[in-house]
Formats: C-alpha cells, sequence, structure tokens
DNA sequence: TATTGTTATACTCTATAACTATA
DNA sequence: TATAGTTATAGAGTATAACAATA
C-alpha cells in the first residue's frame, strides 16, 4: 500500500522532472548523433570539430577543458581526427610543453559547410517552439544547471 | 565582420539553448555519476537495477525499450550485474525464446537500501528549486522532447 | 518466416597511472 | 616541482551482423 503524503508528493515532483531530464537529452542526443554518424564522426569527435570551429587553434588543455575529454582520452580522439585528416598537431614555440591543434584544410570545410547543414536541420525542430518557450527553457535550464554546479 | 540581423538573433538563440541543454545534463549526469561509482555501478548498470526494481521481473525486450540499451549490449550488461550477484535469468515458461532478469536478494537490497541515499542526494539538490520551477521546468522539458520525437 | 537472446568483431570512450619533455 | 601531452592497461559501451532456439 502506498499512502499519498505530501512527502510522497514532493518526491514524485522531482524524481519525474528528473527522468524527464533525461528523456528529453536522450531524445536530443539521438536526434543529434544521427548527423555525425552520416558525417562518419562520433560525438566527441563532432564536439572536438565544433570546438576547434572559428579559432585558430587550440591546445589540448583547451580543448579538454570545453569538452570535458581527459587528456589520456582526447589524444586518441585526435589521432582519429588527424587520421581523417580534419585537424593537425603544431608544436607551439613559445612553450613547448604544448600543442596546438587546428582544423586543416578538410576540417575547415566540414565545420563550414557540413556542419551548418546539420545545424538547418537542428533548427527547424526549435522553430517548432515559439520566442517565449525557447527563451523560458534556457532560463530554467540554467537553475537546473545550478543546483548541480557545487 | 559579424552582421546583428535577426536571423542571426534567432540562430544565436536556438544555439545557445541547445549548448544550455547540454551543459545540464552533463551537469546533471556528473552528479549522478558519482553516486554510482561508489555503488561500484556503471550509469547503465544503474539503469538496468533502476529498471528492474519494483518489478517481478523483465524480459531482455523490455529492458531493452526502457533502458535504450541494444539487446547485444544489453547481454554484457546483465552478464557483469550477475557475476555481481545482483541479478538473475530465469527461463520462461510461456515463451521459451524469452528470458527473465530479476534481482537477487542482493540486488533488492541494493535497490531499498542504497538507492534511496542516492536518491534523497538527489532531492537536497532538487530542494533548490521551488514547486513552481520544477513544475515549469518539466513543462518545457516535455516540450523539448517532443520537438525531436518523430 | 519472424522473434529472442547470444556470440563475435572491431571500434571508441573511460579511468587511472606511469612516463617524457619541458618549464 | 609542476605542467602538457603521450603511452599503457583494463574495462565497458556501441554498432553490426551472423547465429541458435523457439514460435
Amino acid at each position: 500500500m502506498i499512502r499519498i503524503t505530501a512527502k510522497n508528493a514532493a518526491k514524485q515532483d522531482f524524481m519525474s522532472l528528473m527522468r524527464q531530464l533525461v528523456r528529453t537529452y536522450q531524445a536530443f542526443a539521438a536526434f543529434d548523433a544521427a548527423s555525425y554518424r552520416n558525417m562518419d564522426l562520433t560525438v566527441s569527435q563532432a564536439d572536438v570539430i565544433f570546438t576547434l570551429g572559428n579559432t585558430a587553434g587550440l591546445t589540448f588543455k583547451d580543448i579538454g577543458a570545453q569538452t570535458l575529454i581527459t587528456k589520456g582520452t582526447l589524444t586518441g580522439v585526435i589521432d582519429r581526427l588527424e587520421n581523417k585528416g580534419l585537424v593537425k598537431r603544431i608544436d607551439t614555440a613559445e612553450d613547448r610543453r604544448c600543442t596546438q591543434v587546428v582544423l586543416t584544410a578538410k576540417g575547415k570545410r566540414m565545420f563550414g559547410e557540413v556542419f551548418p547543414k546539420h545545424v538547418a536541420r537542428l533548427r527547424t525542430r526549435f522553430d517548432r517552439l515559439t520566442v517565449a518557450e525557447r527563451r523560458d527553457a534556457q532560463i530554467l535550464l540554467v537553475k537546473l544547471q545550478t543546483i548541480f554546479s557545487s
């Protein structure tokens, strides 16, 4: 027997919100990953290309900080992107411990031509929301994020 | 030079919402995964235990449908849970192609005692939101989910 | 013929830690 | 001593497809 108390109702409340966050993210991630598969990229690889786009190159440290990929893993991800001819490593003169990673011409083409198509595909979906809904969703997602940070 | 046009503003708008969804989920997932690591479970394994909790057992097909883990992968996940003594396979009489997966006594203890502590830890965070914020977040997440489904 | 779960393969990511070369 | 990136190891999930047993 389950008693319907204020406490149980509140518990139900947050559990359902939590599950909804997961379901929503999974729906987005599945939609997103389908594009990357067409580009023959994994999610991590696409993440790196996206991060490098519109920059003059970033160090492993910078990329790791932005993508949340740890350095050991990042070496492998960059290796695979380099094998695909999408990025290249460049030694830096200032601090010879650092390595810059930059997009090659092929990588720039992917970021400049293929990615925009992906973005357009995403956009058609987000357009189904009103401007107010997008604004409110953004505000609430920020609030949701803050409760888990720190 | 970047022109600030209505089109660019709208693009910026949805891209930023998209990134926020990812960041929020990542913040939650990092918080969540820390608990599972303490229980010596991976996210997938915890997902299965959670799914099996309060049921009399589910088939591979059922578990796969609820967790989005494909059958080939699920065999391995269940193997590892079985090795840890948390679940067991039971052949079904009705349809001998199906296998039921049920929690063992140890698995029930984890679901009944360890998981609630995890839930309580999550709850302290969700309590930082007001009831209205949780309700609004839920509504907007459902809307966000629907734009990616179908 | 279709479905359920298993097996096999090859790849990718994760966590951890030791290692190198620089600073 | 500390930092940036590499290497090594073991484990875990993913995708794909072929397979056996059953319906």
